[in-house]
DNA sequence: CTAGTATGGGAACGATCGCTCCACAAGTGG
DNA sequence: CCACTTGTGGAGCGATCGTTCCCATACTAG
C-alpha cells in the first residue's frame, strides 16, 4: 500500500454519469470529465484505463441506479397494477434523477448515438432494455394472474406496446415535449389494458 | 459569372445527410465529409458556410424527402386508415431508406444527441415531429369521419399513443430489436384503434 | 526514520478538430 | 484575346482531442 486517493471513485462515476448522460458520449471531452470530476488527467486514466472505460462505467452505474430505481417502482407492493404503471411512466418522463429536465433515458440517448457499432456499448443497452421489458412482462403477468387484466389479455403484444411508448416517451422528454402531452399518451397506453 | 461548379450541390447535401445520419452530429468531422462529398475543404466551406450550417441543410433535404415521402405514405388512397397505418409503421422500421437498417429516423437521433441546447436544430426537429403529428392527427379524424373508427374515438389521446409509440419504434429500429417483435408493437398500437 | 509505492499535478505528445488562405485553374463578358 | 470572376486544391492555422510521462507528494510497512 502506498498513497490513499484524494478522491471517492463512486463519486467521480456519478459525476462521469451525469456528464455523459446530458452530453453523449462524443460531445463530452476528458477534459470536461477531468473539471467535472475534479481529476487531473493522470489520475483519471490511472483510476478508469480511457474515456471509453469509463463511459462504460457509466452505463454501469446508470443501471445500477436509475434503472434499478425503475425496478423498485415497478414492484407492486399491493397496489393495482395500472396504478404502478401510470406512476412509473408519470416518474420517467418527469425529471428522475434530480430537479433538471431534458436529458431523457442514458440507455436511449447512447443506443441512437452509437447505434450498434460499440459492442460493449450494445451488449449494456440491450441488457437494460431487456431488463425493463420482463419487469414490464412480469408486472403485467401479475396483473393477469390476479384478476387486475383481462385473463384474454395477449401478454406479448401488451408488453411489446408498452415497452416502445415507453422509449418514445424518454425521447419526448429529450426533445422538450409538453409533459401534458406525454401523460395523456401514458393514460392511452394504459387504456390498452382493460 | 464566372467557373461553374464540378460537382451538384444537391447530391453533396444527399451524402451529407447520409453521413450525419449514421453518425451523428459529433461524430461526423469535417474530413470525413469532404471524404465522402467529394469536395475539397475550400469548396464545402464556400459553399456550405460551415459544418453547423450544413447539418441544417442536411436535416431540411431529410425532412424534404423522408419525411415528405411518409406523408406520401400517410396520404390515403381509397385504403383504410388502419391499413395505411400499419403499412406507413412497417415501412418505418424496415430501412427507410435504401437496404441499410440500424440507422433509425435522422430527426430522432438528431433530437436525442443534441437534446434543447441548439435552437436552430431544436426548431427543425420540432417542426419534423409537428408535421407527423398533425398527418396522423388528419388521417385518424378522417378515419373517425368516414365510419373506419369509432365515432367515440379520443382523437388527442389516440394522436399521442401512436406518434410515441413511432419514436419508440425508430429507437428501437435504431438499436437493432427483432423485427417481429416490432411488428407486434405495431399491431397492438393498431388495436387500441377499435 | 527509511525504503517502498501509489497518487496528484501538470506539461506535453502526436493526431485530429473546424476552419482559413492563397496560388492556380476554368470558365464568362467585352 | 483579355480582364474579371468564381471554383479548386492543398498547405497549414490555432485549438482541442485522447493519452502519456515525469516528478514531487503523501502515505504504509518495517
Amino acid at each position: 500500500m502506498a498513497r490513499p486517493r484524494q478522491f471517492d471513485e463512486r463519486d467521480a462515476v456519478v459525476r462521469a454519469t451525469d456528464l455523459f448522460w446530458r452530453r453523449g458520449y462524443n460531445a463530452t471531452s476528458v477534459r470536461d470529465l477531468g473539471a467535472e470530476l475534479k481529476l487531473t488527467p493522470s489520475s483519471l486514466y490511472r483510476t478508469f484505463t480511457d474515456k471509453h472505460t469509463l463511459f462504460l462505467r457509466a452505463l454501469d452505474h446508470y443501471r445500477a441506479t436509475d434503472s434499478a430505481e425503475a425496478e423498485r417502482r415497478l414492484d407492486t407492493a399491493g397496489r393495482p397494477v395500472r396504478q404502478v404503471l401510470r406512476d412509473w411512466m408519470l416518474w420517467l418522463v418527469s425529471c428522475p434523477s434530480g430537479g433538471e429536465s431534458g436529458r431523457g433515458c442514458f440507455v436511449v440517448n447512447t443506443a441512437t448515438e452509437l447505434g450498434t457499432a460499440d459492442d460493449q456499448v450494445r451488449q449494456r443497452t440491450e441488457a437494460a432494455f431487456e431488463v425493463t421489458r420482463q419487469a414490464v412482462r412480469s408486472l403485467l403477468d401479475q396483473g393477469r394472474r390476479n384478476g387486475e387484466l383481462p385473463s384474454d389479455l395477449d401478454l406479448d403484444a401488451a408488453v411489446e406496446l408498452l415497452f416502445t411508448t415507453v422509449l418514445g416517451l424518454r425521447v419526448r422528454e429529450r426533445a422538450g415535449h409538453d409533459p401534458a402531452r406525454l401523460t395523456t399518451a401514458i393514460d392511452a397506453a394504459l387504456r390498452t389494458l382493460t
